[in-house]
DNA sequence: AAGGCTTACGAACTTCGTAACCATC
DNA sequence: GATGGTTACGAAGTTCGTAAGCCTT
């Protein structure tokens, strides 16, 4: 058994069990990994795909369970890579943070100025996606951090560590009628089109739970992911936004005023999940204790022994 | 990085960091460990171990968790082979179980004849040693459970299902004194010279601790692991032995009498350990199941998934 | 007919063991 | 001087890519 098997049948798995763009991806042959595959079945004596006379058809049963401990061995052995550098470029490296929008557009500025003014040799790189898209990101290495609201619960793997809570707001057109009413309402605000989030994106299930809970029926106009997206048609006069409240900002959004909404919506928690098979550099704890302060070494490692679920 | 190296690197970090001891264990040339080490530190880029001239001297820090992590990949290698026979050979296989004398002398026969008559094919093989070194097997991967009663809860890599709980008895020879006393009582019992097990073994501590709690110190005039041991000296009249008691038999034990002793020691719970990380084949959960009827493969993944303590 | 997997085969590269050498205890 | 580690080097064994073949869709 050869870690380069694991490898090459990890990748295909990847790649829906195809030879090719598996190969393509590894910067080798196709037959190098169909041989190998082979041998490692040969040598396992039970076959991990179904074949279908010459074609690659599906995953057999111990195939499943092959590919997902072939999975963690290779994640450990990037762990091993990633323990050297810890020790032998103690200043540089890699931080990936997969987030979205909202977090990498409003929460992070401050921390990523801090931390590279702290860490000035380690390259960041952002990385945007869906809630889903970035727990994988996570879960498959590509990324070291997830940073996101919701949805990231369902992931085994991942570790959640709770950072903020924050809530809503609406904003409006200036002199807009809803700006004269003294508190804010569902009722009220549901008089108008609605202009919001995505569904898979940042605490809008909080948004829609919250209309359902008073039997109303929010016309969603337009969603986005994006909350210059949702400022720019508000502007247009297309509707009302419901809008994270640390995404608006009187000062640079002039053109805007908001309504706190906090009172109408439950507030949602951002989090920071980490893979719980993944070694962390020590300056990726530093970057999560800089965005959470409540959140260290200790307690970090803590919570990545105490819990399983 | 291939897998052979990582075998390498643990085998030496296994055998004191004694190159010439790995290899004649891993039927290979010491030049063979030496360079492919020396080719993963390369690769790497730190230093596993330290050397003082030529000579091997200790692990470096960065070392420590290299060989942890390698550790962990070398398993699941392992378990990568007991998936694959968990299909093909769904009948045969191994079982190795860890245990202490006691156990394998009284409560595993009746377990294993039930075992070997449904799984015929299945090799058993029995390791004996103190509750440490049995953690230590099956940590190690030379076992597939341990079966003990103490000091098997510091091993955090160790799961402990908890089976059955048992007390001790005051084994005598016939018309001894005690045997007319109508409640056994600690001072009683400390009138006497007492035999019972080592240290480090079945209970002892729950005894100890019993004759502490009341401001007596038990004169023990002889340990052993072993119950029969212990019969026989009391035989000989060295003695008043204290054993679990399910070691006396009174159709056996015809020379000597039990007195029950369940209210004078706290009772002590047996409890079977696997490992967190290793693949175990159907078999080894249906035998679990037979050793304590309670434990079934829903209820020990539960156990595996929601502890990490 | 195209896409996709396997077989065949020789070139390039690894790994291993023997032997010789060097360092520490 | 005995034990333990490293260096050198040729033999044996792997792995890879190209080319060719074969099986599905």
């Amino acid at each position: 058994m050869k870690l380069q098997q694991l490898r090459y049948l990890c990748e295909t798995a990847r790649h829906d069990m195809n030879l090719s763009k598996a190969a393509k991806n590894l910067h080798t042959s196709q037959p190098a990994i169909s041989k190998q595959i082979q041998m490692l079945e040969n040598e396992l004596g039970v076959d991990i795909f179904l074949r279908n006379g010459k074609r690659i058809v599906q995953i057999t049963p111990p195939g499943q369970l092959i590919i997902e401990t072939a999975t963690r061995m290779l994640r450990d052995a990037d762990n091993l890579k990633k323990i050297a550098q810890e020790f032998t470029n103690e200043a540089g490296g890699t931080l990936t943070i997969a987030t979205t929008h909202t977090q990498a557009r409003y929460a992070l500025p401050a921390v990523i100025k801090r931390f590279t003014a702290r860490y000035p040799k380690v390259k960041l790189i952002l990385r945007q996606g869906s809630p889903m898209q970035i727990s994988a990101l996570v879960t498959s290495g590509e990324a070291d951090v997830a940073i996101a609201t919701e949805a990231i619960e369902h992931f085994q793997e991942l570790v959640m560590l709770p950072c903020y809570e924050w809530n809503r707001c609406v904003i409006v057109l200036p002199k807009h009628p809803l700006l004269k009413i003294k508190k804010l309402t569902l009722e009220a605000l549901n008089q108008y089109p609605i202009i919001t989030y995505d569904f898979a994106f940042t605490g809008r299930s909080k948004i829609n739970q919250a209309f359902a809970n008073c039997g109303l029926e929010p016309n969603v106009v337009l969603t986005a992911i994006d909350s210059d997206i949702i400022k720019t048609y508000v502007e247009l006069g297309l509707g009302v936004g419901i809008l994270a409240n640390m995404a608006f900002d009187a000062k640079r959004d002039k053109n805007l005023r908001s309504i706190d909404a906090s009172h109408l919506f439950e507030s949602s928690t951002t989090r920071i999940g980490i893979s719980r098979h993944s070694y962390l550099r020590s300056y990726i704890f530093d970057f999560i204790e800089m965005f959470a302060p409540h959140l260290n070494y200790a307690s970090i490692q803590a919570r990545l022994e105490n819990s399983q679920s």
